[in-house]
DNA sequence: TGCACCAACGGGCCCAACTG
DNA sequence: CAGTTGGGCCCGTTGGTGCA
């Protein structure tokens, strides 16, 4: 029978899961009547689970987010049996066939077999879904069940801008059963577009910013489970094997982040604003700086409404090699002026 | 100036083994 | 047997180099 797993159990830059309480804190004490959330960068939809009292609305522009969040978010009904089923059955399979996964990434990420089963598995769910076998809400799950499988045996160091050379690939792949809600709110939202095309479009009493901070795309970093999640077999390049990403780079990671950021912020209709910032400003590598300075995210927000500055020490990640101190997460809270 | 390519290893945590 | 040590797993984000 499978093993489970959730949505903590993916390696992902930027991830707020131990900020959670700090997150919560702040909202419990600070804001009043919350029953929309928006998390509008969402990524894989930790600080959202963290709402899920209330009713979500969840974007991302990657597509492997948006299929995860729709699994652990979405209200559409599924069989927990049937899910775990089909797992039970991948799990136990053993396949050697030649398929895009094998021709493209054999003994790069994955070892051959990997690849094989990679391939096979993710085919299988397209074939289910078209044969009507399995509903929009158990694809998404088989797919994040997949994701999450390859992220754990992924030979890398937590993301695919390069594979680890002369490394044993000593793991084999294991689909987990996502641990998620049947009983998610009936009005939960789940989008997959560009969140500056978004922000006019919804109404909410809170919405959780958090854009990425540096130079760092997040389409380049998950370019594999983007490229396996949307499934469309586009032809691969370079050492890293990665697709033709010109449609997924964020604003948020070039010179033009702050303007993007003040284009956002004026076009949101909510009551309250939470928004995610490091104090990288001019700290580490220029790659790594932040983008947005203290004085524009100070200058847009207070354009907006009142704002409020809650600081965490964040003990900064380190490999040894650089030495960067006073590390903080700090939560930018913005109480909405009335529109008139 | 931006990004493609490459991947390093500190430190938290769990748990078994050891020690007094 | 309670307390301590340390092995090993796991998580995670940035630096360096080179080229367009």
């Amino acid at each position: 029978m499978a093993k489970s797993t959730n949505i903590n159990n993916r390696r992902y830059l930027g991830n707020k899961y131990k900020l959670l309480p700090f997150i919560k804190k702040v909202v419990d004490s600070e804001c009043t009547d919350i029953e929309i959330v928006v998390d509008i960068f969402s990524g894989t939809g930790a600080v959202a689970s963290a709402f899920q009292d209330k009713q979500l609305i969840t974007n991302d522009i990657l597509y492997s987010n948006y299929i995860s969040n729709f699994a652990w978010f979405s209200p559409r009904k599924y069989s927990r049996k049937k899910i775990e089923t089909i797992i039970d059955e991948y799990n136990a399979m053993v396949i050697n066939e030649e398929n895009y996964m094998t021709i493209n990434f054999s003994n790069t990420y994955f070892s051959h077999d990997d690849c094989s089963k990679i391939g096979y598995i993710r085919e299988d769910i397209e074939t289910k879904y078209a044969n009507k076998e399995i509903n929009e809400r158990e694809r998404a799950l088989l797919i994040t069940s997949l994701l999450y499988a390859m992220d754990k045996i992924a030979k890398t160091c937590g993301h695919y801008d390069a594979y680890r050379q002369g490394v044993e690939f000593d793991m084999h792949l294991e689909l987990l059963l996502p641990e998620a809600s049947i009983t998610n709110n009936k009005k939960n939202k789940c989008y997959n577009i560009d969140s500056n095309d978004l922000a006019g479009k919804i109404v909410a009493d809170l919405v959780y910013i958090d854009p990425p901070y540096n130079s760092r795309q997040y389409c380049d970093a998950y370019h594999l489970l983007e490229n396996v999640a949307r499934w469309e077999k586009p032809e691969v390049f370079g050492v890293a094997k990665k697709m033709d990403r010109t449609a997924l780079k964020s604003k948020y990671c070039t010179k033009s982040a702050a303007e993007a950021f003040d284009d956002l912020i004026k076009q949101l209709k909510c009551r309250y604003i939470v928004l995610s910032y490091n104090n990288m400003a001019k700290k580490g590598n220029d790659r790594s700086n932040a983008r947005i300075s203290d004085d524009d995210i100070f200058r847009i927000l207070c354009a907006k409404g009142k704002v409020k500055v809650f600081s965490e020490e964040y003990k900064a990640f380190t490999t040894g090699k650089s030495d960067i101190e006073d590390n903080q997460e700090r939560l930018f809270l913005c109480i909405c002026n009335e529109e008139e």
